[in-house]
DNA sequence: TATATTGTTCGAAAAAAACGAAGTAAAGGT
DNA sequence: ACCTTTACTTCGTTTTTTTCGAACAATATA
């Protein structure tokens, strides 16, 4: 761990052109200055003044380090300037980033806690595929990602993925597809015209199991990586769609199609993904205690 | 100055959740986390974390000021992590932007010490304007600027102007055009034709006033950013242009032009600007010496 | 050659950080 | 309701780090 003390001294004295100089704009003596710049090189293992004649003269390595300090410093300006422009009371905001195939109800379940709390909140809230949100939340631009799945440990993105629930997924149709199945559930599956998350998606994989395992071979009229636009397929008697049993009636109203069968094998489960390990915003520590103790509370 | 150390303790407390975890992970015992939070609260003068049951919360500040952490502490990992794979004999590298109105054997000339020096330097060149190369100068992408004035204080950019040299200017024109001309220099330029750098350049307004103080009022036909694109424009009998006396020679055997008249009421400068205050990188500091002594020693 | 300027090395002094002991306050289990 | 565990804080002391004064070496300038 550099010394961020050293490294300051060292920026000062690039910046002013030599320790004298930059004892000045310290108030230190150069004794000091030279002492603890010793240190840092010392530290790094690596030289980044070379003294020549009665001066300094940085040295390739130097330079690197200075527009790494520079870019530090910068920012630790910028941010003592605005810290105190800040608390003046904006409404609290919250960032969340929602991943396209998470169905907007159960997002609208898992999030509104938010605008039910005792201080208002305003939310802001983005959608797209994990890795574009997981890019976003790592530069804290997001507070918080909905997703269907924990954090993949392929991805170098830090950050602490929480479980909200779990739950089974339910098989719909309009009442147009239905006449035309001959079995009863999951044998009509055989055949029929079905609708299905995009390859790659988690839930897809655990469907494409449970199907195989029952000699089960829809044929796949679409992949949709939007939940929301397979549904609207679906309505539009495009084929068999999926949803989690937890919102079956509203999608049987919203969609105008009926539940044709349940299953409790594939698992459609949903995690929180926040930069800190614990979560320190309270909206969404909130949100999370919510979604725990009644998100799917109806069934396992 | 925040105490970028208290900062650190700030910044692993809130990524591990707490001061008991982070105590752990940097092997000090909490009270001595905990006091040096405070501190770092108390010197902010506001609070980062709220103390909610027997854990602590981050405040909307607290949210902010982590955001700039982790860009800080990201960055000096990184540095850490690159500066020692960095000094393998990577042949040094100079990069230079020179302002697109500086006449190209001008900058030759300055920049020519580099490399004769003793260890061969790479050369990066980059012409484009003024404002534009600043701000690179100040991400530390440049290393040096050359241009034909001094920083403008308007301008936010640090970094500090050295002066070169300064030499009175010269007028060209083809002997195609040096045939019209009625009169001799100056009266000449009255009603001419003439090729000018772009009002807002520096010599410019030099320029205009010279000739206004003469009542002299010329055709002007075009104006340009680039010098060098002026004096194609010249050789192909566009109008009278101008340059620097002190590269007189080479514009008339490059150009097929002659010199007509000379002005050493109107000076061209030039200068280096660099992010140092005194310049640190030794080859910089070759190419300003040489510059200072021997740029334009033939004439004042 | 004298002189001012710049950077360095050595202690000792001052300041900051870290710890041990003890205390408060909330959550969890019995 | 009561004990236990966990988590943060406060206080005084010890340890470590930073700073300075004094003396010194090297280089440029007059």
């Amino acid at each position: 761990m550099v010394n961020y003390k050293h490294l300051h001294y060292f920026w000062v004295v690039a910046k002013e052109g030599g320790i004298a100089r930059a004892s000045e704009r310290l108030h230190l003596t150069p004794q000091t200055i030279s002492g603890q710049l010793s240190s840092l090189e010392d530290h790094l293992g690596i030289s980044l003044f070379s003294r020549v004649g009665r001066g300094l003269e940085l040295t390739e390595t130097g330079r690197f380090v200075l527009s790494y300090a520079d870019e530090i410093f910068s920012l630790g300006g910028e941010m003592e300037e605005l810290i105190h422009q800040l608390p003046a009371g904006l409404p609290k905001t919250l960032k969340v980033g929602v991943v396209d195939v998470v169905p907007k109800s159960i997002a609208h379940r898992i999030l509104s806690p938010a605008l039910k709390m005792a201080d208002p909140v305003r939310m802001i809230c983005q959608e797209s595929s994990l890795d574009t949100l997981l890019a976003e939340l790592a530069v804290h631009r997001l507070d918080l990602v909905l997703a269907d799945r924990p954090i993949p440990s392929t991805v170098s993105t830090r950050g602490y993925s929480h479980k909200l629930g779990e739950c089974g997924v339910s098989f719909f149709a309009t009442k147009k597809i239905v006449k035309k199945l001959k079995n009863k559930f999951p044998q009509c599956l055989d055949g029929a015209p079905m609708l299905l998350p995009s390859s790659g998606n988690y839930l897809r994989s655990g469907i494409d199991r449970w199907l195989d395992k029952h000699r089960l071979y829809p044929r796949v009229v679409a992949e949709f990586d939007d939940s929301a636009l397979m549904k609207v397929f679906g309505q539009e008697d495009a084929g068999i769609f999926i949803a989690p049993s937890a919102i079956e009636a509203e999608v049987e109203v919203q969609y105008h199609a009926v539940c044709i069968g349940r299953v409790n094998e594939v698992k459609e489960r949903f995690y929180a993904i926040s930069v800190e390990r614990k979560v320190l915003h309270p909206v969404v520590a909130e949100i999370m205690a919510t979604a725990r103790e009644s998100l799917f509370s109806n069934n396992t």
